[in-house]
DNA sequence: CGATGACTTAACCATATGGTTGAATGATGC
DNA sequence: GCATCATTCAACCATATGGTTAAGTCATCG
């Protein structure tokens, strides 16, 4: 399915709106990690972890494969990019932040 | 409230996850509203416009203030560089994309 | 080929989300 | 003080989310 910008936008950041998936992708980030090493460390039941797996997929920030007959998770960094950019386009208000304040200040006193 | 940088990160991912809350803030970078004046673009009721609003609040994403019978709503955008942080960590990743794929493609060689 | 291991899918449940309409609140204007 | 405007809150609804357990799939091992 090929996602709007608008919808790929929508998918990545509900995505990482939960702390148990960012923690997967910070796993991940140090390599690849079958299904069963993901879940471990987690106190939900494998078939949870298979769901976030699969939300955290269809936000295209992981690829799945099959290896033997385990599935091997890695990390796709690049689906976050347009995430980033989204907000880096804000990044200018809050370093302007003191400039704004010195501004209404100014206004303040008029 | 006072929330845990998990928390706040859950939030503020929630808040962005919607492209109506997005739209929002894109509105509020030119400068603050009165709700209703955010509202009139949409196709929704002022309630559910009400509703976004508090959600975005609720992230600290923006701010209310009452002036006269108004509600004024202005950016918070510093609330977005905790998320902003959060993904620069996967940037090296996506930078390093070529030479991850070079390494690849030199192992399979072996 | 039958059992086992590694997941995924299905069915189910409680709670959350995103929308609606209609009543409530809280200034402001006569 | 009463009406009006701007907005929020309450009640409701349909669908989504995040968890569970149990059954299904698929590759490997003996």
């Amino acid at each position: 399915m090929v996602k709007s910008s608008a919808a790929r936008l929508d998918s990545v950041f509900h995505a990482l709106a939960d702390p148990t998936r960012r923690q997967i992708l910070r796993e991940l980030a140090t390599g690849e990690r079958t299904v069963g090493e993901i879940a471990t460390p987690h106190k939900m039941s494998l078939a949870a972890v298979s769901k976030h797996i699969k939300v955290l997929e269809s936000a295209e920030l992981i690829a799945r494969e099959r290896r033997g007959s385990f599935r091997i998770v890695r990390l796709q960094a690049q689906s976050l990019k347009p995430a980033e950019e989204w907000i880096a386009f804000y990044s200018r208000f809050w370093n302007q932040q003191l400039d704004n304040l010195e501004k209404y200040l100014e206004g303040e006193k008029s």
